[in-house]
DNA sequence: CGCCCTGTTGGGGA
DNA sequence: ATCCCCAACAGGGC
């Protein structure tokens, strides 16, 4: 379930427990985690160096390290990260040994997820440049804003929320969950959205994220919670995964469809459909 | 038991 | 820009 709230979630739990502690010793177990880099580059990139600061860029989890020295990791689907005394742990494919004798174990069972160093300030920002937009907790992720990168757009407006390259961090479920909260139907092209409901649209996003980053997480700490206790995200969604469950405000029956090439869920009376011939708005 | 479909992501090719 | 497939695996329906 990584998307941005659930990897800030991480990261607030991880910044005390590692800040300002060394990482002794990485292991990358699985060489795919890091293609096309070597696992020793990484290994030895990360050696002995101290952790200046836990930080998170759209979905990705950033350990700056002291040498200007930053790793990237992407949980991708089904990534997690535990701090652990443990060596081994099923799907294990990365473990760092911390300083004090902790370990941050990398669990994939999908092996989807990737670990990159990036070295130098230049270097990490280049990075994320050309792969993430804006950050949409950030207060300059302003209706207007939204506004400016949404015009003459004919995409529709769930693959919009969905493009990293637009908005950084929002994933499959809370796109569904702003699109719900604003009334506005997935499949609208994006540019056809009028001032009120791009201004809604801005609320929901930030109100969404921020309800996910709230809800009680799961914990990464292997002594306050043991594998699998994941809080159950699920029930505070209001219309994802509830195909046929009645929509929280009409009761009507919640819908799926494909969008973006993604389940997509939504309530067709409160999200109304776009009107054919009006693509992008006639006027204007 | 086996087969088929789906999936919290993102990159690549047509 | 857009659709489709793929990565590797688990779980559910039939």
């Amino acid at each position: 379930m990584p998307e941005l709230p659930e990897i800030e979630t991480i990261r607030r739990q991880l910044a005390p427990e590692l800040e300002g502690r060394r990482v002794e010793q990485l292991d990358v177990l699985d060489a795919r985690w890091c293609e096309p880099a070597e696992p020793s580059a990484l290994e030895d990139a990360v050696r002995g160096r101290r952790i200046e600061r836990v930080a998170r860029r759209g979905k990705y989890l950033v350990l700056e390290l002291e040498d200007d020295i930053h790793l990237a990791m992407h949980l991708r689907m089904t990534g997690n990260l535990l701090l652990s005394h443990d060596d081994e742990r099923p799907h294990l494919r990365a473990r760092f040994l911390i300083e004090g004798g902790k370990r941050l174990l990398f669990l994939d069972v999908r092996r989807f997820g990737t670990g990159v160093v990036l070295l130098g300030r230049e270097a990490r920002d280049a990075y994320f440049d050309v792969r993430l937009g804006p950050e949409p907790l950030d207060p300059d992720f302003t209706a207007e804003a939204l506004r400016a990168q949404t015009r003459g757009r004919t995409a529709p407006v769930k693959a919009f929320l969905l493009n990293q390259e637009r908005i950084a961090g929002v994933g499959n479920i809370y796109a569904d969950e702003a699109l719900f909260r604003a009334k506005i139907h997935p499949l609208r092209p994006v540019g056809a959205l009028r001032r009120p409901q791009v201004a809604a649209l801005r609320d929901a996003v930030v109100a969404s994220l921020e309800a996910g980053i709230d809800a009680k997480g799961a914990s990464i700490d292997d002594f306050r919670h043991s594998d699998g206790a994941e809080g159950s995200f699920q029930d505070e969604f209001l219309a994802y995964g509830r195909e046929g469950e009645p929509c929280v405000r009409c009761g009507r029956p919640i819908r799926k469809i494909r969008a973006a090439g993604r389940g997509t869920y939504f309530c067709a009376y409160c999200q109304r459909a776009p009107r054919a011939g009006k693509a992008l708005g006639s006027r204007r």
